[in-house]
RNA sequence: CGGGGUAUGGCGCAGUCCGGCUAGCGUACCUGCUUUGGGAGCAGGGGGUCGCAGGUUCGAAUCCUGCUACCCCGACCA
């Protein structure tokens, strides 16, 4: 175990909030809820952004960007939307500060705005004003527009990552002629992530839809992912939402059909966030800190040199980055550790809690014997190796190390996933064990309340293939059931 | 918003009950020497209006009053 980390075993929370702070990803920060994301952290969301917006674009996205300021008006023309969103949001009543008579800052009272305005919580309202100038014909569809940005939500209670008032994210909005068509977009959206979720972070997800208690403010069908977390408890990754007409026709956007009839137009919105690096930790990080799958860690590679005296350092460093260029010529990310502040102790300790998936060790040993001493982090196994092969050797243990922590987090789910048909069951396995809980529902609100009351399980979804799936009764009321859903505690 | 707790060098804490000399410890930091294949050792050194405002007192980190912030547990949520 690291030093001053505590374990999962332990106390869970602190375990997270440990590798957070000690991996240097982010830290709390002046404001109240809100993170400051350090240059490692901010590196990994990199990570994340570069992959997604390749997703995005090859599926015909543009980047757009649109204020972060929203009309209060805006907010009362979709019912639902506000109902979901206007007790968590940050309003802007004035826009100057002066010097009071004892020289205090304060609130200039003469500089009250006519209309306040709303820090985004999301963007559906500001985004549909704008296309309802966008849109007049068949033509002008789709619209298939993302945003790379800020939102605010003011929250209870903050966790850095899984929960914070101010976060980053991306949501893509789209407009479409037709219901088949806006539909379609939301699945596919939805296989983006999951695609995302599974290849690049190594977090296996399920895909579901959500139940209407659980839904998107505002969207008539909200498809998830969900994946579990070492605690047992689930972790909602990413959401696609099939919108209907709902903001065509709150925001008048109108096109004309080849028939020339005048129709609203169809939407979908979808988004993940920084919670992802929560979600990232949370599925690999073991009690020596950080674990990142290679696709995403920023530094692929570290480079520790190992030496004592001046002529041992120079030799040692200058093949230190031979090494380095000869592996980012087959396009790793390699780190060539080589300040001379710390020793190799110190280094190991550290890049192993930033979770750099693979350490190679140089010393004046190994410049003798033509080796390497080459680390995983994921086993944290070590072995001498030659230093002849080695980026054929380091490709391929990326690719194992990155494949190795998808099926050990697919076999922990899997080893934490119940079909349950009994009641005190179901109630004991929430309790005490965790993990998603496989079970028949009756379909209605009313029972998904009375599980949560009584347990703090939520449906995290209904699984896509829930039409073809076996009938049952409900777990809880004993009445017909069409398939079993998914329940867990979750963040 | 309900319940509980905390506020003292960068970080983690002791001291507060029972007021009293220059506010202490660990760590981090700085300098020097020895070290360097798993978080180095020794020596020396710098850094704190004790959360804020008021009060009691010869004297307040310590007692009293008010305020603020943060953390944990719930309810709400990506």
């Amino acid at each position: 175990m690291a030093k001053d980390f505590a374990t999962r075993e332990e106390d869970y929370s602190k375990w997270y909030n440990d590798i957070v702070l000690k991996a240097d990803l982010a830290e709390n920060s002046a404001v109240r809820g809100s993170m400051v994301i350090k240059p490692y952290g901010y590196a990994i969301w990199e990570m994340m952004q570069a992959a997604l917006d390749k997703m995005f674009k090859d599926t015909g996205h543009e980047n757009a960007y649109f204020p972060l300021f929203i009309p209060k008006s805006f907010f009362s023309k979709e019912a639902a939307h506000v109902a979901g969103f206007a007790k968590e949001c940050a309003v802007v009543t004035h826009y100057r500060l002066k010097n009071d008579e004892d020289g205090k800052i304060i609130v200039d009272p003469d500089a009250k705005l006519t209309e306040e305005l709303i820090v985004r919580p999301t963007s559906e309202t500001i985004i549909w004003d704008t296309y309802r100038k966008w849109v007049k014909s068949w033509r002008d569809l789709p619209i298939l527009v993302n945003q790379w940005a800020n939102v605010v939500r003011w929250e209870m209670r903050t966790r850095l990552f899984l929960r914070t008032a101010e976060f980053l994210w991306q949501e893509g909005h789209t407009a479409h002629a037709t219901k088949p068509e806006a539909m379609e977009e939301a699945e596919k959206m939805l296989g983006v992530y999951t695609t995302f979720a599974q290849e690049f972070m190594a977090m296996p997800v399920l895909q579901g839809v959500k139940t209407e208690n659980e839904r998107f403010a505002g969207a008539l069908e909200t498809f998830c992912i969900e994946a579990l977390m070492q605690d047992g408890k689930a972790l909602q990754a990413g959401t696609s939402h099939f919108l209907g007409q709902n903001f065509a026709k709150a925001f008048d956007v109108k096109y004309l059909s080849k028939e020339n009839k005048l129709e609203h137009v169809w939407a979908t919105s979808w988004g993940v966030s920084t919670r992802l690096i929560g979600g990232l930790i949370m599925s690999h990080s073991d009690d020596s800190g950080l674990v990142l799958p290679p696709k995403l860690a920023p530094h692929q590679v570290v480079i520790v040199p190992i030496y004592r005296k001046d002529e041992e350092r120079i030799a040692v460093i200058e093949k230190g980055k031979e090494i380095k260029k000869e592996l980012e010529r087959v396009g790793i990310r390699v780190k060539l550790d080589d300040r001379d502040t710390q020793k190799p102790g110190y280094k190991f300790a550290e890049w192993e809690f930033k979770g750099v998936p693979l350490r190679i060790a140089i010393g004046p040993r190994d410049l003798k014997n033509s080796t390497v001493e080459l680390a995983r982090r994921d086993t944290l196994s070590k072995e001498f190796t030659a230093m002849e092969g080695l980026k054929e050797k380091v490709l391929d243990l990326l690719e194992e190390i990155q494949e190795s922590l998808y099926s050990r987090a697919l076999k922990f789910r899997e080893e934490n996933t119940n079909s349950v048909d009994n009641w005190d069951e179901f109630k004991d396995i929430i309790k005490n064990k965790g993990g998603f809980v496989m079970a028949h529902w009756d379909g209605t609100s009313e029972t998904e309340n009375k599980i949560k009351d009584e347990t703090k399980a939520t449906i995290r979804s209904i699984p896509l293939d829930y039409q073809d799936s076996e009938e049952g009764v409900c777990v809880f009321s004993g009445k017909p059931s069409k398939g079993r859903v998914v329940f867990a505690k979750a963040y």
